[in-house]
DNA sequence: CTAATGATGATA
DNA sequence: ATCATCATTAGC
């Protein structure tokens, strides 16, 4: 079943990235008990000339599911340690995907707060792409499942949808190359949006004596 | 500021 | 097989 909202959704992440990126402001996630509102997501382009994107290079094991349809979850596994979670937009082949960022715990307070151990204020529990998925409990167990159904991990549209004007955006944060895309947005004055953070080479580790 | 911690993609 | 990198976070 699937209600006019949610068919509007789905057009919508059929769509080009930019548009997609900004319609999942304020949709809610909903997954292991926990429900979050998106408050910050970054928009990464396929293969069509962003080196930043994870598809940028063509087609691989771990970035399969971003040339297949829209709507489905890409959840990949960084830094040995973190997992975060964008939605495939476009059309097939594309390869296109919304990183989110960060969001609000609506829901489920309680399960994010035991997942979450070391935060000390609600509004840090899902600011950050892998604290959104610790707090959701999210990892590869969610790469490529469909997120407009009735499936484990749900992605519903806004209750009440955001108006074009408090939507801000600026250059991506932690990404090597093209800096001059701004295609981080987020909700103007959200408290829950992450700290931007200059991309800096990692420093080699020091050399033991 | 840096350590943590392992998959990934490039190179050989 | 080996190496550098990594769409990050927590804790000094």
């Amino acid at each position: 079943m699937t209600d006019n909202a949610t068919s509007e959704l789905a057009e919508l992440l059929a769509g080009p990235v930019v548009p997609a990126a900004r319609g999942l402001l304020g949709c809610h996630l909903d997954a292991n008990g926990v429900t979050v509102r998106i408050t910050e997501v970054e928009a990464y382009a396929g293969t069509a000339g962003d080196p930043a994107s994870h598809a940028h290079r063509g087609r691989t094991a771990r970035n399969a599911v971003m040339f297949g349809p829209s709507g489905y979850a890409y959840v990949y596994f960084t830094y040995g340690m973190h997992w975060c979670m964008n939605v495939v937009t476009g059309p097939e082949g594309e390869a296109s995907a919304v990183l989110l960022r960060a969001g609000e715990v609506i829901d489920g307070l309680e399960v994010a707060r035991a997942r979450r151990t070391a935060v000390r204020r609600d509004l840090d529990l899902a600011r950050g792409p892998a604290r959104l998925c610790a707090a959701l409990g999210l990892d590869g167990a969610a790469y490529g499942r469909y997120l407009l159904g009735d499936g484990p991990v749900r992605l519903t549209p806004a209750p009440t949808p955001v108006p074009p004007d408090e939507i801000v955006s600026g250059p991506r944060v932690g990404v090597t190359g093209a800096h001059d895309r701004p295609w981080r947005f987020w909700l103007d004055g959200d408290p829950t949006v992450s700290q931007y953070r200059r991309h800096v080479p990692r420093r080699r580790p020091t050399i033991a004596p």
